[in-house]
DNA sequence: CAAATCAAACTGGACGGTCCAGTCTAGTTT
DNA sequence: AAACTAGACTGGACCGTCCAGTTTGATTTG
């Protein structure tokens, strides 16, 4: 827990922090290293001496943001194994899920990677590792957890957990995408979005689910 | 039918084509006019002569892909009302649409809308509307005939017609946004994908569905 | 303790080279 | 005559570099 901080970090966050937002609102090639160091009140000289060019400034500050918001996630969930009914542990991890998830920051993040995906590849791959696919892994691994217990039915736990973040994320994420931040699902609605997910998942997973032929 | 065009009318398409193919792979900034004049084999000043601007002719290019998208899936969806079971309905208009969709033009259009939301929010709306708007909107209508027939329990049939929606598209949209064409849901999988979407979603919302607590 | 010193970090602005949107002109095709 | 071509040109933005000078903060020295 170092607080004291030395020039040369301070400064170099504060490039990054410049950078951040306005990369996050104009776009790799919408922002100007001339602009970001305005906004970061540095000389540009000093923004070439930290970065050595735009595009490893652009890698660095997606980079950071892709890794904040991964281990955020981490952090929040909680440990899915415990004795409690699998539709408590659902009811919490769908509504963790949306607050943490559906933020402006977090949307601008993934329009800003999803638009340079020709560009930079790697950062889309990394942003779905750290986002929608570690969320399926955790999921995966209660499931093993309740399948165990007979709480829940299925063949490939994968694929369940694929489905049941979607059912949860689908609707909201997509429509932040197109109809920008004002569309963003507002808090109070995150608890009837995640219960009518669970009720769904439960339906066709939970322990009396009626498999069709 | 006007299968004859006139010279303009050709190097209209011709421009837009070419600025299509460019503005998709590199998007607004990324894209040139003069690489646009260049690939559709056509001056500079032609096109000036048919889009006054650069942003004018970025405005027809992904309105038209838009529209066409929209139309695409209008025609190709069969009418919902017949006496054949929900099943096979929620089946055919789930493979229909993963094969509409999920095709290169049609995520790298998503991609370029999304990067470029903030700039021409118009664009994200308009997609949207014409995209999973109107799927939801279509099968709504659908149940409201299946709810008259006791083949589907829901009180809120526009929010059901969306958690549908995205159990089939969520996955394999989001997937394809940040990974790229190369994970695009190959063909033959789409039947699987339908196939466990429908048994899950008539778990929840079919005529034998228990309604939990 | 206070003054002098010193290296690293930063400033501010100029500048070269490149690219690009959009215009203009003079000539060619259909 | 209308549509198009070829290419030069303008004005401006932008990346990245350069440089002469200043600030900062820690260390040394009187």
């Amino acid at each position: 827990m170092t607080v004291a901080k030395t020039r040369q970090e301070r400064t170099r966050d504060a490039i990054l922090d410049a950078a951040a937002a306005l990369f996050l609102r104009n776009g790799f090639l919408g922002a100007s290293m001339d602009e970001i160091a305005a906004v970061a009140d540095v000389s540009k000289q000093t923004v070439y001496a930290h970065f050595h060019s735009k595009e490893a400034l652009f890698l660095d500050v997606v980079r950071g943001l892709t890794g904040v918001a991964g281990d955020v996630h981490q952090e929040q969930v909680t440990e899915p194994l415990d004795d409690r009914p699998i539709a408590d542990y659902l009811q919490e991890f769908a509504e963790l899920q949306l607050t943490i998830v559906m933020t402006p920051k977090l949307m601008q993040l993934r329009r800003l990677v999803i638009g340079e995906v020709e560009r930079f590849p790697e950062l889309g791959k990394a942003l779905h590792a750290l986002g929608p696919q570690r969320s399926i892994n955790r999921l995966s691994r209660a499931f093993a957890h309740y399948r165990k217990l007979g709480q829940l039915e299925a063949d490939d736990l994968e694929a369940a957990a694929s489905f049941f973040n979607w059912l949860v994320m689908g609707g909201p994420v997509n429509d932040a995408m197109l109809l920008g931040d004002a569309a963003i699902m507002p808090a109070e609605a995150c608890r009837g979005q995640a219960a009518e997910s669970v009720r769904i998942f439960l339906a066709a997973f939970g322990p009396r689910a009626k498999h069709q032929a």
